[in-house]
DNA sequence: AATGCGGGGAT
DNA sequence: ATCCCAGCATT
């Protein structure tokens, strides 16, 4: 056994996080919370948790659920395609495993949704297997650690993360060890002013020996934001709203939203109107635009979206609107962007 | 190897 | 503003 794993062993015995998921072997629950928190924090994916296993106790009732029921659980969580494999992973358990998690790596790599983290942390977790994570945080304390110079994002520096935190894992308590390892980075080797003075690896730390602490781990990707203008129509007629679900390979795919007119650039009202998307859907109707509600511009990871919100009220719709129309009362049952949430507590009640 | 996918918190 | 977070799927 190496040095390391030892000492970050005891500092999680005394100073590590209590959380719901550390407290029982259930791969289910296990696999769910390593899915809740795919590029989420702890603090953002706890109530989300609590609230699925209320609701989803097992992999059965969670594959009898509905993806619409589903969805407006995830509701503001974020990256909806977990959500939506978490369904399918959860029916194929159920159809093609029997009810029962596989163990190996391998085979639950093979569920939708479960990629090599997840995979890993559920053989270990769960099963006791000796398979080591590799997270953000595992990136970031072994960069510091080994003071490794060679990008993590790159398929050269992942091959070397993948090899030196499997010979650090501590193979007699690899669940423990991994989450360990886990907190150690969330709490103490944080991204920004990691706590250095009061760290137990800061004698073998080759980068704080270096001084290049703030400079690992060293990170190629850019990322480049896209700007977008979405014009949303809330047309109402005696009680009914018209709502659309998001289809296609493009953000929110799944969730509810009015329907949308997106254009290039600002565009103002007339310009929409006389489009023949908006015509079709109110052409012949004796609508009348009551309010424009110009919404905070939302930022995403790599879009800003500017969106403006059109209250439209209308006497009749045509057929193909009323397709579209759900009861007011009902809005509240569908999963909708972050973005429209605010839309309809803040202008709608 | 690059790209797209959310939303929130820390700095 | 920028970075990051218990990553994954697609191209």
């Amino acid at each position: 056994m190496n040095r390391i794993a030892p000492i970050l062993l005891d500092w999680y015995a005394r100073s590590g996080r209590d959380l719901p998921w550390r407290r029982t072997r259930d791969p289910y629950r296990i696999w769910l919370s390593e899915v809740i928190l795919q590029q989420t924090r702890v603090g953002q994916g706890l109530g989300y948790y609590l609230r699925f296993t209320e609701r989803f106790p097992d992999v059965c009732s969670l594959a009898a659920a509905s993806e619409d029921e589903i969805l407006k659980l995830w509701q503001g969580l974020g990256y909806y395609s977990r959500a939506r494999n978490l369904h399918a992973a959860a029916r194929e358990i159920v159809g093609r495993f029997g009810g029962e998690f596989p163990a190996e790596p391998d085979a639950l790599r093979s569920l939708p949704g479960v990629g090599d983290y997840t995979a890993a942390a559920v053989a270990s977790m769960a099963f006791g297997l000796p398979y080591a994570v590799l997270d953000g945080n595992v990136f970031r304390v072994l960069a510091r650690l080994f003071d490794v110079e060679v990008p993590v994002d790159t398929g050269a520096g992942r091959r070397i993360f993948v090899e030196l935190a499997q010979s650090l894992l501590d193979t007699e308590r690899p669940g423990t060890y991994n989450q360990a390892l886990m907190d150690f980075g969330a709490l103490l080797c944080t991204p920004a002013q990691p706590r250095c003075g009061e760290c137990p690896l800061a004698g073998c730390c080759l980068a704080l020996a270096a001084g290049t602490v703030a400079l690992r781990p060293v990170k190629q990707g850019r990322t480049k934001v896209r700007e977008r203008w979405f014009h949303y129509l809330h047309i109402s007629c005696e009680g009914r709203t018209l709502l659309c679900r998001r289809e296609g390979r493009d953000i929110w795919q799944g969730l509810y939203e009015f329907p949308l007119l997106e254009t290039e650039g600002p565009a103002d009202f007339p310009a929409l109107a006389a489009r023949s998307d908006f015509r079709e859907l109110l052409g012949d109707a004796e609508w009348r635009l009551v309010g424009t509600v110009v919404m905070p511009r939302h930022q995403l990871s790599h879009q800003t979206i500017h969106a403006t919100v059109y209250r439209i009220e209308t006497p009749s719709l045509s057929a193909a609107a009323a397709a579209l129309a759900v009861d007011t009362a009902a809005v509240g049952d569908y999963a909708v962007p972050r973005l429209l949430e605010r839309y309809l507590l803040e202008y709608d009640g």
